[in-house]
DNA sequence: GCAATTTGGTACGAACCAGTTCATAACACA
DNA sequence: TGTGTTATGAACTGGTTCGTACCAAATTGC
């Protein structure tokens, strides 16, 4: 497309000469452009819909190709790198600090908003669920990482019985459940929802609006009774 | 599938001559069939996903080009049809009688099951979320049965206000989505979320509780402070 | 400077698949 | 019983798409 040997190139006609890597960084770099086109194309056709030549972008396929073996391998690729992303940012949430409901609050209010930021992850939650999670059992790294998030909750639901802010018998895995659903349904039915209904879910505004809300909701519900 | 003028058809060897029926009716039958076969398949695959011979199974596709435009119209029509069943089910839970708290969990509980008994609604919904609701849009019957809904949640909220069983200044917009995406995530993500946190969702059982959780979220979220 | 790594370019094969063409069977109605 | 209409099968078309193969050139490693 563009030549390679340009002294005076006119227009925007970019020399397009490759930086001076180590292939290890240049490596890196290359996998981790490649996974962020194949994310965007994964997350708007689905696995079937997606086109490996889209993907390649500027470039061709033949790079896909050198680094994954296929399409469903760069497409396990893109699902773990979402999953442990928000892995990592949910162990960002301090729930040791302040009384067990304002921790607990802190961190539903950072669950909306984490999915509302990053609807590629629901997405391709959404995907995945409608392939019957068959490509996430093919990932192995995963579990280790949820089960991260279970505990976290259990000693917050732990400090909260002990200091008689919460009830009795909560499950840390239903408290999971709960606040996710109702934070994944505000990124992953928003446009049937927005389209039935007429609400905007996605502006900043609304955004805030939905975390209180759903922080009001689990904490009325695990509260202890008065 | 079996001959009407069977006298001693030996195997399965069908004659498979058409029963005699007006075009009216064959019409229909032939319509409704294609449709229940369509909705297994986009369900399990999507819309890129699905294949045409596929739907067409012992029959050709033909048959579905001549009753359908395409299939994107095609699969309009199996959209509108779940979405027309979903309308009437709704309708028919009665919210009048009972105390408005009562009422309102048992309109939670037939939520949460109508969710589970159909998940072909639910994962077509996601896939028309995934397609930016593009196909929904072109579906015109649908906004007076949403409309419907809130309607009836009005109505019930307005009677929990009057008694001062619920707190003042719910929304019913909001009620309905609380309500649908605690139903909705459990059918949606049952794949992804059993795998994730090795818990079952489907069985009649588990069913059961999750519909009597929902409804305590939920009641216990508009319930007028003591 | 020579070997290994990376990438573009291009062409191609094979499979797949939506939609069409043509023929013909079943039906409605006179 | 005959004629036009409705419904459906069989086979074909044209386009798309994944994945491969091969070559040349650029870059890096040593």
């Amino acid at each position: 497309m563009k030549p390679k040997t340009t002294r005076k190139s006119a227009i925007a006609a970019a020399p397009a000469r490759r930086p001076r890597r180590s292939h290890a960084v240049s490596r890196e770099l290359a996998i981790n452009q490649i996974l962020d086109i194949a994310t965007q194309e994964f997350v708007d056709k689905g696995l079937a819909g997606a086109r490996i030549d889209e993907i390649a972008g500027r470039a061709t396929k033949r790079k896909i190709y050198y680094y994954f073996e296929g399409k469903d391998d760069l497409y396990r690729a893109v699902l773990a790198r979402a999953y442990r992303r928000v892995r990592e940012s949910e162990s960002g949430v301090d729930l040791e600090k302040g009384s067990a409901p304002d921790a607990l609050r802190r961190l539903v209010e950072h669950d909306v908003r984490y999915h509302s930021q990053h609807p590629e992850l629901v997405r391709l939650v959404m995907n995945e669920n409608i392939h019957r999670a068959e490509h996430l059992k093919q990932i192995e790294e995963l579990p280790a990482g949820n089960a991260r998030v279970i505990e976290m909750l259990r000693r917050l639901i732990q400090r909260g019985e002990a200091d008689g802010s919460f009830r009795r018998g909560i499950d840390p895995v239903r408290l999971h459940m709960n606040m996710t659903a109702l934070s994944f349904y505000n990124v992953s039915n928003q446009f049937t929802f927005a389209h039935n209904f007429g609400v905007d879910m996605s502006s900043r505004k609304a955004v805030a609006a939905r975390a209180r809300e759903v922080a009001d909701i689990i904490v009325a519900w695990v509260a202890a009774k008065p």
